[in-house]
This record gives C-alpha cells, sequence and structure tokens, in this order.
DNA sequence: TGTAAATGGGCGAAAATCTGCCGATGGTGC
DNA sequence: GCACCATCGGCAGATTTTCGCCCATTTACA
C-alpha cells in the first residue's frame, strides 16, 4: 500500500476490510477525501497482514467474508493488537453474530449498507474517542472463561481491582492512588486504555 | 445475605425479570429444580429494589418490558453492582438492541421463546464463572490485605493464571501457549520472572 | 543411535509502559 | 475575580516487556 507519503501523519490509520472491491475502493476514497488515512485489505489473511506491517489504530470490518469469516480474522486481530478498537458491518447478521462480535470487543456493529456518513462518523469516534482504549466492558466477566486469552483477563483483572478499589473510596482517585500504590500518571493512563470511567455517588 | 433458607443456599443467587407473569413462574420453576436460586422481578423498578435487598449474583432479564425497558434496568443495575453479569432475552431484537446491550456489559443475548436448556446452561455457565472468580480471589488474596500495590497483585494474577493452566495441562507448556494465546518466549520468560517451576505429574 | 519434538534461554530490536514535568479544566470557598 | 484543590492529559525520556532468531539441552520414539 501506498504509504510512502513522506510529509507525516497524524498517527491515524484504519484498516478498512471488505471482500467486495467496489465497495471497498468506494469507501476508501470517501474517507480519504476526508482527511483519514485509510489501508485496504480484502480479505481476512491480508489484513493480518497489513496488521504486521503497518501501525493500525483502528479496524473496520465486513463480518462476511470468504475463507476466513469477520469475526475468525478479529479474533486474531484482537490478540495481536489488543488495543486497536474494531468495528464490525453486515448486511444479515443474526443476534448471534453481533454477540459474538461484541464479545470480541467490537466497539460499533453497523449494517449494510453503510452510508457514508455513518462510516465517517463511526471513524471519527474511533479516532477521537477509542484511540487505544479497550472497550471491552465484558473484560469483567470473562475472568474465569478459559478461552479468554492471558493477556485480556490480566487486563480484565487491572480493571477489576482499579474499579473495585475506586468504588470503596467512592471515587477519590487520590485514595486509589494511595492503596494501590500506583503512580497517579499510570492510573490515569490505565483508566483510559481500560476504559474506567470514575464515578461519584452521595 | 438475607436467604431464609439456610441448608439450600450455595452463595448463588440469580435474579430473574420478566414481564409476562406466566412466563416469569413457569421458568422459575425449572430453575429452582434446578436447585438454582431464584428472584423475580415483574418490572424494572422491581428488580433494582431486590437488587438493594437481596445479594444478587446474576441478572437474567427479558429486554422489552413496559414503562422501563430492559435497556434502561441494565444501566442501573450497572451503577449499583458493576460486576454482576447481565443476560438479556428478547423476540425482537435490532442489531442496535444488541450492540447497546453488549455495551452495558451483558455476557449473552438469548432469542425468545428461550428453551428451558439454553436458559439452563447459560445460568450454569454465569454460576461457575461467579465460582471460579471467588476462588481465585482466595488463592491469591488469601495472603494479601488491601494494601498490596497493584503491581505485585497484578503479578501474582499472572502467576495464579499460569500456574492454572500448567496444572491442567500436566505441565505441558505448549498447551499452555495455545490455551492462553501467549507467545512462547513471553511465556519462558515470565515464568523465569515470576519462579514458576513446571513439573510434570503422572 | 539417529531423529524429531519440546523446552529453556541469550541477544537485540521494537514496542509498550511508566512517570516526572507542566499546563488545562472544573469545583469550592473567600 | 482569585486562590486552592483534585483531576486529566500531552510530551518525552527512562525503563520494562515483548518476541523473533538462533542454539543448547532434554525427552520421546523408532
Amino acid at each position: 500500500m501506498s504509504n510512502d507519503n513522506p510529509d507525516m501523519d497524524d498517527g491515524f490509520t484504519l484498516l478498512l476490510v471488505d471482500d467486495d472491491h467496489d465497495v471497498l475502493a468506494a469507501n476508501a476514497r470517501f474517507l480519504r477525501l476526508q482527511g483519514i488515512q485509510v489501508v485496504l485489505a480484502d480479505n481476512a489473511d491480508t489484513a493480518l497482514q497489513r496488521l504486521e506491517s503497518v501501525r493500525v489504530d483502528a479496524i473496520v470490518t465486513d463480518l462476511c467474508m470468504p475463507e476466513r469469516s469477520g469475526l475468525e480474522f478479529a479474533a486474531e486481530a484482537r490478540i495481536r493488537r489488543p488495543l486497536v478498537p474494531i468495528v464490525f458491518f453486515s448486511g444479515l447478521a443474526s443476534v448471534a453474530d453481533v454477540v459474538a462480535a461484541m464479545r470480541l470487543g467490537a466497539v460499533d456493529f453497523l449494517e449494510k449498507p453503510v452510508e457514508p456518513q455513518d462510516m465517517l462518523a463511526t471513524v471519527l469516534t474511533l479516532r477521537d474517542r477509542y484511540d487505544g482504549v479497550i472497550n471491552n466492558q465484558r473484560l469483567s466477566f470473562d475472568l474465569a472463561d478459559e478461552s479468554v486469552p492471558f493477556r485480556y483477563r490480566v487486563l480484565a483483572y487491572e480493571k477489576l481491582l482499579i474499579e473495585q478499589s475506586l468504588s470503596t473510596h467512592d471515587g477519590q482517585v487520590g485514595a486509589v492512588i494511595e492503596q494501590l500504590q500506583i503512580n497517579r500518571r499510570t492510573l490515569n493512563d490505565k483508566m483510559r486504555r481500560l476504559g474506567i470511567v470514575r464515578q461519584i455517588h452521595d
């Protein structure tokens, strides 16, 4: 892919995966016109290679693809890049598909045909909000699921610890820092990555 | 906590929410026959009251209910009990509904009509996870008071995960790599760092 | 004894994380 | 308005971790 653009980017690169070349090209053109860097793949294997060779910040993928499905691809992608948010789109999605996708940590699920405006809005949201964030509320429930990769389990545990500490201290970050003996800066980063939102009760 | 039946109490209580009384009663009877403690509610408000008065370990709720929907209820429940897993079921769920539910941290989403067997299987999974979490905490924390630094707790958890996986696979490192989806080199490093010694039994 | 598979670990580049410094923001009290 | 406090986040350098490459050792099996 033509990534030889010398003048540097804003650091945000989207991986767009679709087995339909026409749709893929059209969407890519549209997004590029909006100033978003896009890397393309027309199947799961190519997409995984892209993940290796290019620094990808978000993934938008079709659910139904020949050979390897979007779900399988996403599962692999999750292992390689746990922090990269994934959005699916599909025309014929069953409830089970959506559940599976969300369990994999999908950020959103669009229905085909995807309006360019919707896709753009979603992508912009990814760039602004989900960048580097593990969106997974499911993390905290997968604690005992045997098939969940090590890395997720550890992240889920970190999330659990922080949330517990936060809730026992009424959302006081300072108290959490003291109890967990963690650097404030590190705690902030982790909270952002793990999608922990502080909430104060009274 | 307030369980009047002392000898039936294995510590796991399910909150079942459905506005259809007949379905609710039938499901409750079935689950109780399977030895599962069930608390009932036929609307969101009652369900929230139940959350306050009874220690609930898991929630299974209808998505569509008059007045407050299952989603709204779940959002409230999340705030009050962030760690309690929630399962939805619904007959007419749009993709957007499923996405919203999963984002709220739903563990699963069943389609109506729900087969008793499916519901039972789902609930049993919830219960097992619950057990697993409790056990994990006990194992890694019986030495630890609250003041153990975050870093050490996470390391202890990593050690626990690896040791568990090792022991269930009879010390086969290869199987651990597969189960935990962890790079071999990384696993080796971690084992050395955490002082894990592989031992083969027969 | 040969051969293959499994495991452990050194080395080093790449990636991720940690963390101090500093400025921004929002709420509180004077 | 102004000072104060708690919190968030950009930036960047220091530190740690990850992981491919490669080889030694051990174990398994013919």
